[in-house]
Parts: structure tokens; C-alpha cells; sequence
DNA sequence: GCGAAAATTTTTGCTAACAATCATTCTTGG
DNA sequence: CCAAGAATGATTGTTAGCAAAAATTTTCGC
């Protein structure tokens, strides 16, 4: 897993004369992190960021600050920030913290959801299918997320969405970290069975089958398999040095 | 509704050599507001701050940057920073967030829950009826949202208990603008009635309740009447304009 | 006396620069 | 040749100070 370098995160102005806001910058980092463009561990130096945007260095510890409250940046102190490597505990934690708020949200947005509603979410499948079909696999956990957050914004609570958005990122970093090579996490699929509740009115039925599809992602990362795999190697090397 | 001033901020010197973290600051002004010891709209001007814990400026941006993150403090450009002053819809979103994972948190924490644990609730039950008795205020609403942090901790997912702890520390803002006097908003009658699922092991009976108390809290709310009488009172002044 | 404009003060936004810490490279002794 | 220590460079942590904006006070004209 090769850490890739934070070079493209500046685009065009988007504030006055120019000039990035402290929350542009934010969101920069920020989308690049979900979409998997910056890995866990990704070291962020401060200097390079500060030049990639044009700002001062102040401007990007107030970022980095704001980043890491959320989890998805590190900052270990006068060593810097880095982009989040999810421990077994803390990956776990996320997926039950998703499956905690994601089933009310289902079930809310059923009772919330417009004809135009369902209809988005549609248009939504047919993209991710697209992305399916054409091997984008960074298109693909785009929209695998943004999925997610159509449903919170549909559901139509502004703090549950944004902390919907905040555990779906930090699960991107866990999927970089535990993923199963050639195991997709998210199944589209899946994605429309729930569609499929939704547009029959199913309230139970969509956040039953938000919390099984939340399992079956979990179920498709390998944290068992790695820490059995450790212990197998330090046995091993413990054994043929005694030997 | 007079504005505190945040005098008495700063208290024993936590980090090595006296000097407080940024953390510790974040900490010690999310407490004071978390307490209602600084009420909506106290404005905290950064020299202030930075003179009462004797650090930089710069330190104080970053920790109202994060506060302001989290929604209990407003950042206006140029003009600074405050105490949250949540509008009828934040305070909806508030309420409607919670009930979305704290029946859920409930649900968890009876499956989880200990004997030592039922007994740490009895103690905190026992702690809010002595608060009660002596009309202490201040301590009652810190002992009823601890005693809603105590469920979040048995239930044991750390990203649900902050968040709800940033929940519950926005909710107390919305009690200090919306509360009708002599009303209390959280009953410990409603709390001992939560405290006797736990016990008899009712996990849905224990998520049920909960959702019933927040939606009591809610009520004894009074943004309706606020919005009311002010109507009747533009249109007295109008028509006495016109006669 | 009142309102508007000007002047002054206060506060925020931001940067450059220095101190402190860590990481890397070089040197030295065994 | 290797390990330990020293030297050097890179990076973070922090502050002082200036520019810009907002708030407040003063002045002036009617």
C-alpha cells in the first residue's frame, strides 16, 4: 500500500479574490481523505500543504486541529499529522456506531421520502452500476458513500447527516487498511434491495436491510484473518531461531 | 437572560510545567458551556481567553475553531466568537438526533450492562434526587446529562458517547433559550423509570423509554409560544399604528 | 438636541520569525 | 564493519507584530 503525496489538492480558487477559506481547505483535505486519494498514514506536512494552497502555515494548523477532531487525521505531538491508520477497535467502533444511527436514518427517510426522492435515488444506482461495469473503483466507493448520505439528507437532519458523513469517511480509511483484495465492501446490490424498500414504503423493512448490508461490509474485511496471520509469522520466526 | 463573563476559566495548571494543552483549554471552555456557566450568546474575545490561560493567541483560535466545529460555538468573520444561540430548528434537530441513537444507545447499554453497572446507575440516581433536594440547579443538569453519558459509556462505543456529548451540550444551550421558568426539563422520575428496565434486563422497554423522556424534554420546551406571542404582538403594534 | 461623519479604539485575521523537537546523516572508536 | 554519539537539517510549536475590519467615541453641522 504505497502512500500517495497530497500534490493535487489545490484547484481552483473558490473565495474572494482568490483566496482559499480556512473551510475550503478543510473540505479539500477532507473529500480527498473519503475518496481514498490520501491512505492511512499519508504523512501531512504542514510547509507542503501551506504551498500547495497558498496560505500560511498558521491557516493550516487550524485545519489540521479541525481534521483531527474528527478522527480522520492524527496529530501526535512535534512529529505532525497524518492521515488516520483505523485500529481493529476503532474500525469496529465505527461500524457499530453505523449501524446505530444508520437504521433510524433508513427508517426516517422512508417516512420522509418524495416521489423525486426515490426517484434520485435511482438515478443514483444507475450511476453506481455504471461505475460498476466500467472497474472504477474510485467512482465506486464515491458513490457507495454518497448512497448513504442521500439517505441522510433525505432523512432530513442536518447533525445526523454530518456525522454520517464523518463515520462513512473514517470507514474508507478502515477499508484501505483491512480490505480483502478483490472483495468489493459495498455491494450495489445491496444497495438496491433497500431502494427497493424505499419505494414500496417499508420503513422496518429498509433499516433491517441497512443494518444487514452494514454486517456484510464489516464481514468482508479481514481483521480476524490479519491478527491470526501475526501470530503465525512470530511463531514461526520464534521457532526457527530456537532451532 | 444576563451574559456570564468567562472569568473563572482557568483553574490548577494541567500540563507538564504548569502550562495547559490545547486540549485542557478546549476542555475546561467546553465545560464551563456544557454547565451553562456561560450562557448563549456570551461573546469570548480572544485576548480575554488567551490573558485568563496565559497563552497565545494562536492557541486560542484553534480551540474556538474546534469548538465552533462541533456547534457550540458561533464564529462570525471579523467579528468573532460566541456562545451558540441555537435557532427552533437547531433545537429540533437536537432533539430529533438524539432520540435517532439514544434509544438505540439504550438498546446496547442494557445488553452490555453489568451488575457493578446498575449500581453505578442507582449511586447517580441517588446523586440527582440529593441535587433535587437541594435545589441545585446547576448540578441537577449536569447530573442528568452525565446520567445520559453513564448509558452511552456502558453501552461502550466511544464515537456514539461524544457525539451525543456534543449533543447533549448543545441541548443545554437550547434549554437555557427555550426553558419556561419553574419547569425543569429532565425529570429523574422519567430516569428512575429507565434505571428499572436496565435492571430487569428490558432492553426495548429501556430504548422505549428514553425516547418518551427526550420527547418529554422536548415538549416542556416552549418554542411554539415563544413564536406566538410574537406575532400577537406585531400585529397589536401594527394595528395601533393604524387607529 | 440629533444625526451623520470622522476619528479613535478594540478586536480579529494573518504572517514572519524564532525556539524546540525530531529525523537523518556524518563521524568516531572499537 | 558496526554501533554510538555528534552534527546537521527538517518540521512542529509558538509568539510578536502588522494589516484589516468592526465597534465605539468624538466632532461637527443643522
Amino acid at each position: 500500500m504505497p502512500e500517495r503525496q497530497p500534490h493535487d489538492l489545490a484547484g481552483p480558487a473558490e473565495g474572494q479574490d482568490g483566496v482559499l477559506s480556512d473551510e475550503d481547505i478543510y473540505a479539500r483535505l477532507y473529500t480527498a481523505i473519503a475518496r481514498q486519494q490520501l491512505p492511512p498514514g499519508t504523512r501531512l506536512r504542514e510547509d507542503e500543504i501551506r504551498q500547495i494552497f497558498g496560505v500560511s502555515r498558521a491557516r493550516i494548523r487550524t485545519v489540521f486541529s479541525r481534521l483531527a477532531h474528527t478522527g480522520i487525521v492524527t496529530l501526535e505531538p512535534n512529529r505532525g499529522a497524518s492521515v488516520t491508520r483505523p485500529s481493529v477497535k476503532e474500525a469496529r467502533e465505527v461500524f457499530a456506531a453505523r449501524r446505530a444511527i444508520e437504521g433510524t436514518i433508513a427508517r426516517e427517510a422512508v417516512q420522509h421520502a418524495t416521489k423525486r426522492d426515490i426517484a434520485r435515488m435511482r438515478d443514483h444506482l444507475m450511476r453506481e452500476r455504471d461505475a460498476d461495469n466500467r472497474r472504477d473503483r474510485t467512482g465506486m466507493i464515491r458513490l457507495s458513500g454518497e448512497f448513504h448520505l442521500l439517505i441522510a439528507e433525505i432523512a432530513d437532519n442536518e447533525l445526523l447527516r454530518r456525522f454520517l458523513a464523518d463515520l462513512i469517511t473514517r470507514e474508507s480509511l478502515v477499508i484501505l487498511t483491512y480490505e480483502q483484495p478483490g472483495r468489493p465492501s459495498c455491494s450495489n446490490h445491496e444497495h438496491e434491495h433497500i431502494l427497493e424498500a424505499f419505494a414500496r414504503g417499508d420503513a422496518e423493512g429498509a433499516a433491517k436491510l441497512m443494518i444487514e448490508h452494514l454486517d456484510a461490509i464489516e464481514e468482508r474485511l479481514d481483521f480476524g484473518d490479519r491478527q491470526r496471520s501475526e501470530i503465525d509469522l512470530a511463531t514461526i520466526l520464534r521457532g526457527s531461531a530456537e532451532s
